[in-house]
DNA sequence: CGGGCCGTTGACACAAATCAATGTCCGTGG
DNA sequence: CCACGGACATTGATTTGTGTCAACGGCCCG
């Protein structure tokens, strides 16, 4: 995959949410970039680092990194093929979360001047940024929620619902299976926990038929999923495999 | 206050963050808008609903509300005179979160025709709505961090230490103090915890200099609030009171 | 005077953290 | 080819922060 297919995608993410004239989809498809490899671990954005490029996401995971004094870490957000992690840094380029790839991860840097120009030249391409990064504000907002008000195995289940729908896992019946490349540390970061409860947590989820292992969530029964992690889909936005549930 | 006072205030919170030209000014001050005013934990925006206006705080405090199937409240964003609880709502109408006014408001109802309008004929504009919705996705971030990985003891002095920096509350020497026109069940529910817990909290912070009664909010030593709160103030954005940490 | 709403306090229960040891897998180097 | 170290995961024993339940007090307002 080179960065050129990456764009296609970064158009199909775009036009699933906003509607694009012909003109704009071009420009979008022109945008100068950069593909970048890292390695699981790495940070690539530090705190308060000033960045000039936004990146896109082509393959792997990206936790957005928070932590407090005592260094214990809070992923604020994760990012998957498709999504921009900062892309709020064309707006406020001074990094207030870290960027880490959470596995080996390939991304498309593209420059804030590049974006700048599409976005004063059509407001339907700054409208699209907007919703974008408002979408990533909503399931945030979403995570206040999971973190302040369900307990430890809702919380693990309300993240395998979101990011099995973020991924569009496809169902075998009741049952989905999709990869997801994070460790059980990086789950206990997510989710506000420790790495030592996530273990015990995901045993007992297996006894509902839900299990991790080697990065790949195989759900026995979405509806049992959906009811432990109490999941409303609404606020992911997307529309996709409404009807489903 | 009137309506067109509130507006001026909007114009002021903006280009506090952005830059905008005379007649963007101009065009922003004759947004068509609607005063309502709002008694304490009334709901003026329902899960689910479509609206199709963005309204702006004048005078109170207004949360965004979510809650888990069993009814459990969290409020996921606090907004002050200034803010604009649900300017994403021009993107997107249809709301994932419930708004409430926590104390008595005064609010302004714009048209999101009307906010189109200008976002459309004034890229500045667009960017500086987008700017704004951005910070406060910001603020939600760090909320998921507090809210994840702080006692209850350090989730209180954090948000005591956001808002006063929000407020923009005025020094007396090392000591602080603004009304925040929240009780104790609200607090709990923006920070994950029971009132109970709460109560029992702020008794400790009292120990510390730093008592929160009949909605005045009293610190001793502002230094000693960010100690304990774990607060870097960065995430904020304003660029007020710098210097003084 | 009475009834909400809000806050306080105490006894107790429990979910999750902590501490510590052990196991597994894998890549690397001797 | 085996030994080693490191990242990841599991398990048990114990502690602790916060929740739960329940009673009570202050205050405002009708």
């Amino acid at each position: 995959m080179n960065g050129q297919s990456g764009l296609h995608n970064f158009l199909k993410r775009l036009t699933a949410r906003s509607v694009l004239s012909d003109r704009e989809k071009r420009s979008i498809l022109q945008l100068p970039n950069r593909v970048a490899q890292l390695q699981p671990n790495q940070d690539f954005v530090d705190l308060g680092e000033k960045v000039d490029w936004a990146c896109y996401v082509v393959e792997g995971l990206v936790g957005r990194f928070d932590q407090n004094s005592s260094g214990d870490r809070q992923i604020t957000a994760l990012h998957i093929p498709g999504d921009m992690p900062n892309l709020h840094s064309v707006i406020q380029p001074t990094a207030t979360s870290a960027l880490q790839a959470l596995s080996q991860c390939m991304i498309l840097e593209i420059p804030h001047s590049a974006l700048r120009v599409l976005t004063t030249r059509h407001p339907a391409i700054a409208e699209a940024f907007w919703r974008d990064t408002m979408v990533d504000a909503m399931i945030v907002a979403q995570w206040v929620v999971n973190v302040g008000r369900r307990n430890a195995q809702s919380r693990i289940a309300h993240l395998l619902c979101e990011m099995a729908c973020r991924y569009n896992a496809p169902f075998v019946g009741r049952s989905v299976e999709f990869v997801l490349p994070m460790t059980q540390v990086h789950l206990a970061d997510a989710l506000g926990l420790t790495p030592v409860h996530v273990s015990r947590t995901l045993k007992s989820l297996a006894e509902h038929g839900i299990t991790m292992k080697h990065h790949i969530v195989r759900i026995g029964a979405w509806e049992t999923l959906v009811e432990i992690g109490d999941f409303d889909r609404d606020y992911l936005q997307d529309g996709i495999r409404s009807g489903k549930q």
